[in-house]
RNA sequence: GGGCUCGUAGAUCAGGGGUAGAUUGUUUCGUUCGCAACGAAAAGGCCGCGGGUUCAAAUCCCGCCGAGUCCA
């Protein structure tokens, strides 16, 4: 990036000089003639611990003096985002107070809420999870404070000098010395876009950076700008991104050894108590240490191996030993992990998330497992969701939108379930190592890598319990990678084409089609006219028919011409155009139509479809404000409606939500379908408007139903009484985190209910009772039905016991033999064959009911019963088996029965003899 | 959304083509003033569901349902 773009005004006025840092040559910008270096790591280490640069300032002072700071120069306060990025569908969580824009205000498409505006934006990294509690200043949350001026050709906000100007004023206004302060040249890119960009360095720390984003991957018609071989070409828009870390501006106001330290010093002593560590917080030296640690890992990236040269560093320069270091910085490092990811937990279940395994849901467990295993490691006696519940406090229960009681109870749940995956886990490990112990070998690393992959079991944890059984377990200090490795494997697969990309450009050439479903949502008849024609596809100038989206499948009706008629059985949208699939005949361009609505079936629709919105809004009244729709799909007969809960919906639940539901219909509340601007609409109704997916555009379609608002862009009936009848059909646990409710509305529901109880008289029927004593019914015959299956077992071994007194059989070199047709089960024979052999004898029985069953068995080596069984069945013209001592097999053969008796006694007494 | 593991007695699990097992809990009896402990016995199984292969499937194959787990 060029020189130029940092030589400011502002620097030149406030006698600023641009120099090149000699220990790493990056350029940058200060007050102080005498400085030499950028003041960023690795190039100076931190001056501000123990001598701080700010006026000591909490957290929530800090955020106080910056937002009022930006208020008083001009820019409007925002509240800040959910740390879920539920506006988004590429990220999962929040992770810089940008993204509360992206993509559409970035983009220019949407105006921005407010310009310029200033926001403190709670942002969720986990990247760099190893080094949180380790390093002295990684978090997993964290607060980006910001202003933001969004700059188009028409409206100039402001650009480099005033945001630069501003930085130094606030800095100045909580007590920073500007002399201190270095602007260091970092050219930015990120995401598809770039721009110019300074770091704010005081004390040694970046506390800030100042994003001039104006350059994008979008190609324009202007001259492309080359950064890293990559061409970038100029925006329309030119954002001021900046980002100021709070909890850093907090730390170096404070001038504590940790970042920890100054943001959460409560939840750090509350957790130090707790884990019997209040006295080292006494001891002189552990300050020291800190320090050191936090001063040198701001120089270092501590991940993998780097760790360890980390603790070497540190015990040299104080001139303790490694292990003793180790011994006090271990234990303390994980109360600095547990005071942030608690506080990382408070913001991620207040805001909403339900833990699962898959997406935020499995972030959220992770960083909740792993507070859990160090929880465990220190032995605290504390409960995790007081933890998460004080950091709430802290923060203010007003700033989450998740009831406290219910957060406390989805923790409560994720932490017995993880006891449960543990105490498996433990067993399954257990029997694993005595196998291998047996075998004298080392537990392989293919059996960790299954442990972690397939039941969650982490190999410290593998390690730990595999010795108590006395086995080895080797494990590589790239495990993890080596996880990742084996995954990235399995991860390809080929796209699926888009059928339709071949009409894609002929769409374009054409008008975009009137939607009269938006503007006549309750006709369903239409003229139109031909547009054009082609594979099996209609374009029309309008159009009634509702094409596919939204979980709402497309409408179905008829094309009429004065000379023809034709299906329409499936309509799509294709940009702006809509195709109607066609059947039994062909439209030529410029034919007039007359359109006609499958009605039964589009009313049916309408009514799921605004039923689907009345029954989220009744789960979310019966089972929290963390529901919301993980998916949906509707149908003419029924639909299904997707949501997030962290617990199995019970009958109960599920009874009052339908109740709630046909309140709401009964009610007969009118539903209100507007076009909104995007921010505004964001800012009335929140971000529980995007509950089917995230719409593009500068307006949205918002549907309201009683409380309930929808970004929603399907066809809905007038008032919620049209719905008729809600009906819920059942609840499917989907995935974790994630139930299904099936449900029919309308006639559809009545059908249902049809249908149910065509079921039950059908089944009272058989069994000849009134349906109310159903119930009772099956569940006497059940219990007769085992019991009568018990009888005839007991009767069977009594038969096996009167038949043995008959069947004497020979004597043969004192071993008694039994050759003989006996008309039983198979199972039957088995037993009758055993008590035989188990007294020493050889037994052959043949059953000839049906197809021949042979049954053998041997009391003795000298005679294999497989073998005698093979023989027989051969006879028979079929196939036996099975051990030496007991064996089956059958035949369909049934003729020649006495002639396999005699011949299997023949090779019995052959072998007795031979 | 993808991968992997697992569904057998009330609970925890073994068995991996050929008679369904162990431990624990339950019930009864014995020993005891009584309990724990101990001894003896019994009850308790659609081997998740549905197909297929086989003379024979809890066991092998396919599909479904359920539980768990890792990753994006």
């Amino acid at each position: 990036m060029l020189e130029e773009e940092y030589t400011l005004d502002y620097f030149r006025s406030q006698g600023f000089e641009r120099k090149v840092c000699k220990s790493c040559g990056a350029a940058f910008w200060t007050r102080d003639p005498e400085q030499e270096v950028c003041g960023d790591a690795p190039c100076v280490t931190y001056n501000f611990i123990g001598n701080p640069v700010f006026k000591p300032h909490t957290v929530d002072e800090m955020r106080e003096a910056f937002l009022s700071f930006f208020e008083r120069h001009g820019h409007t306060r925002l509240e800040r985002y959910p740390v879920a990025a539920r506006w988004r569908d590429d990220i999962y969580l929040t992770i810089a107070s940008i993204a509360d824009f992206q993509p559409f205000v970035t983009s220019g498409v949407v105006p921005p809420p407010a310009n310029p505006l200033t926001i403190s934006q709670p942002c969720i990294r986990l990247n760099d999870l190893d080094s949180v509690g380790r390093s002295g200043r990684h978090l997993t949350l964290f607060e980006m404070m910001a202003h933001h001026a969004f700059n188009t050709p028409e409206g100039q906000i402001y650009w480099k000098d005033e945001t630069v100007a501003l930085c130094d004023e606030f800095i100045a206004s909580i007590g920073g010395d500007l002399d201190k302060v270095i602007y260091k040249e970092n050219p930015w890119f990120g995401g598809g876009n770039a721009g110019p960009s300074v770091e704010v360095l005081i004390g040694g720390l970046e506390v800030a950076t100042l994003v001039f984003m104006n350059l994008s991957r979008q190609k324009t018609d202007q001259p492309p700008v080359d950064i890293n071989g990559e061409p970038y070409y100029p925006m329309r828009l030119n954002i001021v991104d900046t980002g100021y870390g709070l909890e850093r501006f907090v730390w170096a106001s404070k001038g504590s050894p940790t970042i920890y330290d100054a943001v959460f010093p409560e939840m750090v002593s509350r957790l130090m108590n707790s884990a019997h560590l209040a006295h080292v917080l006494d001891n002189p030296e552990f300050t020291k240490i800190m320090g050191l640690s936090a001063r040198f890992a701001g120089v270092m990236d501590i991940s993998g191996t780097n760790l360890y040269n980390l603790r070497r560093k540190v015990s040299e320069a104080i001139d303790v030993p490694l292990e003793k270091l180790e011994r006090i910085v271990i234990p303390i490092e994980k109360v600095y992990s547990i005071a942030d990811h608690t506080r990382c937990l408070a913001y991620m279940l207040g805001d909403c998330i339900v833990p699962s395994n898959v997406r935020e849901g499995y972030l959220t467990r992770l960083v909740l497992r792993r507070t859990l295993r160090m929880m465990n490691d220190l032995s605290m006696d504390e409960d995790l969701a007081d933890l998460i519940e004080a950091q709430m406090q802290a923060v203010g229960l007003d700033n989450f939108e998740q009831d406290v009681g219910v957060v406390r109870e989805i923790v409560g749940s994720e932490v017995s379930r993880y006891a449960t995956t543990l105490e498996r886990g433990s067993r399954i490990v257990q029997k694993i190592a005595r196998n291998y112990k047996a075998k004298s070998t080392r537990v392989p690393l293919k059996e960790v890598i299954t442990l972690y992959d397939s039941h969650g079991i982490p190999p410290e944890m593998v390690k730990e319990v595999a010795a108590g059984e006395g086995a080895v377990v080797e494990i590589p200090d790239d495990f993890y990678s080596l996880i990742a490795e084996s995954h990235s494997a399995a991860q390809k697969e080929a796209e699926a084409a888009d059928p339709l990309a071949a009409y894609r450009e002929r769409a374009e050439t054409l008008p975009p089609t009137k939607k009269l479903y938006y503007e006549q949502p309750c006709e369903i008849e239409f003229d139109a006219i031909v547009l054009d024609c082609f594979d099996g596809f209609a374009v029309l100038d309008q159009t009634l028919f509702y094409p596919e989206g939204g979980g709402q499948p497309s409408d179905t009706g008829t094309l009429v011409t004065s000379e023809n008629m034709v299906r329409v059985e499936d309509v799509t949208k294709l940009g702006e155009v809509i195709l109607h699939r066609i059947t039994g005949g062909t439209l030529k361009r410029g034919d007039r139509v007359k359109g006609m609505l499958d009605e039964e079936r589009r009313l049916s629709l309408m009514r799921h479809h605004t039923a689907t919105h009345v029954l989220l809004h009744a789960a979310t009244k019966v089972l929290g404000a963390h529901v919301h729709q993980a998916g949906a799909q509707k149908g003419s007969d029924a639909s299904r409606l997707d949501i997030r809960h962290y617990k199995h919906i019970t009958p109960r639940e599920l009874r009052t939500i339908e109740i709630e539901a046909n309140r709401m219909v009964m009610a007969d509340m009118p539903v209100y379908i507007k076009i909104e601007e995007r921010t505004k609409a964001e800012q009335k109704y929140g971000f529980c408007l995007y509950q089917g997916g995230v719409p593009p555009g500068r307006e949205i379609r918002t549907v309201q139903v009683g409380g309930d608002v929808q970004a929603c862009a399907g066809t809905h009936v007038r008032t919620t009484g049209e719905i008729g009848l809600i009906r819920v059909i059942g609840v499917e646990h989907i995935q974790d985190g994630v139930e299904r409710l099936i449900f029919s509305a309308g006639l559809a529901a009545v059908y249902s209910m049809q249908h149910m109880d065509d079921l039950l008289q059908e089944a009272a029927g058989v069994v000849s009772v009134q349906p109310e004593n159903l119930p009772a019914t099956v569940s006497r015959f059940f219990t007769e039905w085992k019991e009568q299956k018990k009888e005839i077992e007991r009767l069977q071994k009594k038969m096996v016991d009167l038949q043995m007194e008959h069947l004497d059989g020979e004597v043969v070199d004192g071993v008694r033999v039994v050759v003989r047709r006996v008309d039983a089960n198979p199972k039957e024979l088995v037993a009758l064959a055993t008590t035989i052999a188990d007294e020493g004898g050889v037994a052959l029985f043949v059953s000839g009911d049906g197809s021949a069953k042979v049954v053998a068995t041997s009391g003795i080596p000298a005679v294999n019963a497989a073998d005698i069984v093979r023989e027989v069945c051969g006879i028979l013209g079929g196939k036996g088996g099975g051990k030496p001592n007991l064996a089956q097999g059958a035949g369909p053969d049934v003729s020649r029965l006495e002639e396999a008796l005699k011949d299997g006694r023949d090779r019995i007494l052959e072998r007795l003899h031979g």
